[in-house]
DNA sequence: TTGAAAGCGCTAACAA
DNA sequence: TTGTTAGCGCTTTCAA
């Protein structure tokens, strides 16, 4: 691939000169700008990302961290935060921890022998210390989304906002039991759950670990024989509320008379679904632009300043399960 | 970040030597090793990747070039490439061309920029010259994932076969009548008429390009209420099954007695579908293991060697759809 | 308006 | 076994 040396003895200037005009100065003779310019053309010149970053220490490479790629939702995110980077010069490392905190902290390594400008990650856990002392050691701009890092530029939804308002959905929709998809300390099944007990319902609200589709089902089985009371299913994601639509087809449970059934994301298929899924929304296109600027912003303008912490509120999207 | 000439000062060594013992080179006295690997360890040290690709060439940087990586097949097929990279040292960068020409050539643009050691791509249009040129001008090597692009390595299920089973299996289940969704020019479309209209299913058979979802619900409508004889819908992928299934669903067509629906790429979703969706597997896994290990082989090897054409098969999942 | 020179962090000769 | 020197492709002074 042709250099700027090169360009530099072919057009009979300096190097210094084929740089000036490449990166459109304005200080060089229209004469030898023509030239150069034809030459790199011609030549079908591209600059050397690695040569450039070495110096400056800008190089235009944003590490990007996410949990799981073959996720609907962070795909979603990738791709938005992908095109956001890209329309301001940008370019993305990416990397999939696989909720795996070695792999996490191994990445956090590579994206510091590359010299990224900033990253954007989805941690594992987020609260954890080695969390923070890795993203201290990092000493580029960092920015969390989707979740909350304390003292971190965080752009995320508020999980126990969006938990209150699934309950008060399920609530006025009739249902009166209560099952959660997922970890307890999950901030959406928080809000749900403090929402709930406030009411008295805490005896009524549960939660289930999910672990695999057998172990799943029998612990929905479980808690459907307790009770005949309608009640409504909170997934943690929408691929847990898909697989528990069809553990109640299964068990011929009908939805959403009998049980109601609510996911979270909102992913592309649940409109498609049979019956169509109600679910959390994410402002995933407005998350990925915020957390694009902030850490733009932060690359663009160092030095220290509060750290954003910006709840962005999640929208109920409610068709036919509930 | 700490450099080894830093390091060299700290030990008193000169900064060659702290690149021997960093880089494993058994020539150097132990004591001397022992000192600058604490060096290193205490401050933390990673190599800049930039210096050490601005030299030798490898970067340890490999690109990936996909068409849609919201599209779930895509997402799992990009995180099997990034774990079979990173088992390699390598990492990726990632882009998504949206299936817009343009953004693929600049990305390729880009790539060279970055001087990555080889590319992965799933093009837009392998058969176009403008590929096959951008490609020749990219000077590493490339491998084709997903598609077959005629002298280059390709690493890709034989769609045309994939579209015969899927054929063979329609006819088996009693389906006279047949309507694929999506472009005339897909390989599976090509060979899932061509075994049609082998045995004079030829009138029988039409495709309907995807555009929206009324568009499509109407088209499909067309096509029932032009006869009453059992027909079957083969979709170009699980997205456009799901959507078929809806509409189906909305139209009050019973799947599979009246119409069977087959997607393909058998994406995770399928099984929990209602009905549960009968789709074509491609091997992801193995595609992603067999791209990476022939483009890494070009990199470590390199040389005029004849391409990589080896088409794997696709095999039936067949589920309550058909 | 242009060029000469230095240097980013590293590897790769070559000497000692 | 270690150090010296040069150079990868670029940006950035500093002179001219």
């Amino acid at each position: 691939m042709i250099t700027m040396t090169e360009i530099a003895k072919l057009t009979h200037v300096s190097q210094p000169t084929v740089s000036r005009v490449l990166n459109g100065s304005m200080t060089v003779a229209p004469e030898i700008r023509e030239r150069v310019l034809a030459c790199a053309r011609e030549h079908d010149y591209q600059f050397n990302a690695l040569a450039k970053g070495l110096q400056g220490s800008k190089t235009k490479l944003l590490g990007v961290l996410v949990t799981d790629i073959s996720n609907g939702f962070f795909a979603d995110l990738a791709k938005r935060i992908e095109a956001e980077a890209r329309e301001n010069g940008y370019s993305i490392i990416l990397f999939n921890s696989d909720y795996n905190p070695r792999n996490e902290q191994e990445y956090l390594d590579v994206v510091r022998r590359y010299r990224v400008d900033g990253v954007l990650a989805v941690p594992i856990r987020e609260t954890s210390g080695e969390w923070r002392e890795y993203v201290k050691k990092l000493d580029v701009p960092v920015v969390t989304v989707t979740r909350r890092a304390k003292g971190l530029d965080s752009v995320y939804v508020d999980h126990a906002q969006a938990g209150a308002m699934v309950a008060a959905h399920l609530l006025e929709r009739g249902f009166r039991r209560f099952l959660f998809i997922g970890k307890d300390y999950d901030g959406k099944y928080v809000g749900f759950r403090r929402s709930l007990v406030e009411i008295g319902y805490g005896p009524r609200t549960a939660n289930v670990v999910y672990q695999d589709d057998v172990q799943m089902n029998r612990a929905l089985e479980d808690w459907l024989g307790q009770s005949l009371e309608r009640g409504a299913v909170f997934a943690g994601n929408d691929i847990y509320a898909l697989r528990v639509l069809d553990a109640l087809r299964r068990l011929e449970v009908s939805v959403p008379e009998r049980v109601g059934v609510i996911g979270f994301d909102d992913t592309s298929m649940g409109r498609y679904l049979n019956p169509r899924l109600s679910s959390v929304s994410q402002p995933i296109a407005r998350m990925a632009h915020e957390a694009v600027a902030r850490l733009l912003d932060r690359i663009d303008r160092p030095g220290p300043r509060e750290a954003l912490d910006d709840p962005l509120s999640a929208s109920l999207v409610i068709r036919e399960s509930t």
